[in-house]
DNA sequence: ACCAAATAATTACAGATGTAAATAATCCAT
DNA sequence: ATGGATTATTTACATCTGTAATTATTTGGT
């Protein structure tokens, strides 16, 4: 918890698929990712190297192959990621961002209720 | 508005600055950022020259010295590295980012109270 | 036991980024 | 007009990123 490791947008990409199916091998993963990207295999073994290099993600061999799975938690590298999101582009303030993202976004009507729901919590507490 | 300058997390901070003062000369953006960080002079004028050579500053010379000024909008800037930020670290997900956003914020009753208006609003529509 | 196939590790290489120092151009005061 | 100060431009350099290709290692099948 020392120093965090920077996730770069493409490897966000290879942890997303990592943490919704972990354990995972590469040849999954790139299966998977070949759905919403054109990086080539080499490519993604490349992003699966360096995030086990950055302590992102560790593996335990299976026969020639790894199985892959998180070294950190989706919800603490959000709350990093989100933190410095936050700092640069909102210059902190979170008001303006929550603004930006209502007013950018469709959301069903459950969801808006959910967060309507949630700010209300928020009033009394 | 072709293809969108990439800006960087410290270059971020400096543009935040120019879009607060502008038009603003190097030397007042240097002595603003002296607050809040510990960069060297030379390095918030690297910046500077790589947000012009990037297309998000322009200038004006006035004697020695330039007057710098956004030449995009903060607003404009928001949305694209908002979007980005949206797909890559909450896959796309809107409301798990504002979910998250809510709960890890402190908001005053009117910021509060404010963003339910706008939520309701977007039931209505 | 050996070979084709799969996997992982190493190497490559250009552009971006963080961080500045060195150099060149310009201006103000004397 | 000149020299010190200020500003901008150029150069530096290591690390990170995007994007692979190349090489080495392992393994399952015959």
């Amino acid at each position: 918890m020392v120093d965090r490791p920077e996730i770069s947008t493409s490897e966000w990409q290879v942890m997303n698929v990592v943490w919704e199916k972990q354990p995972v091998t590469a040849s999954t993963i790139i299966k998977q990712l070949a759905k919403s990207s054109d990086w080539s295999a080499a490519t993604i073994r490349t992003f699966l190297h360096r995030l086990v290099k950055k302590g992102a993600l560790e593996y335990e061999k299976d026969g020639n192959r790894y199985e892959y799975r998180a070294a950190v938690t989706r919800a603490s590298t959000i709350k990093h990621a989100s933190r410095s999101f936050l700092s640069s582009v909102f210059a902190g303030e979170t008001a303006p961002l929550l603004t930006h993202f209502v007013k950018s976004s469709k959301l069903s009507a459950e969801e808006i209720s959910e967060l309507r729901k949630l700010l209300e919590e928020k009033t009394s507490k």
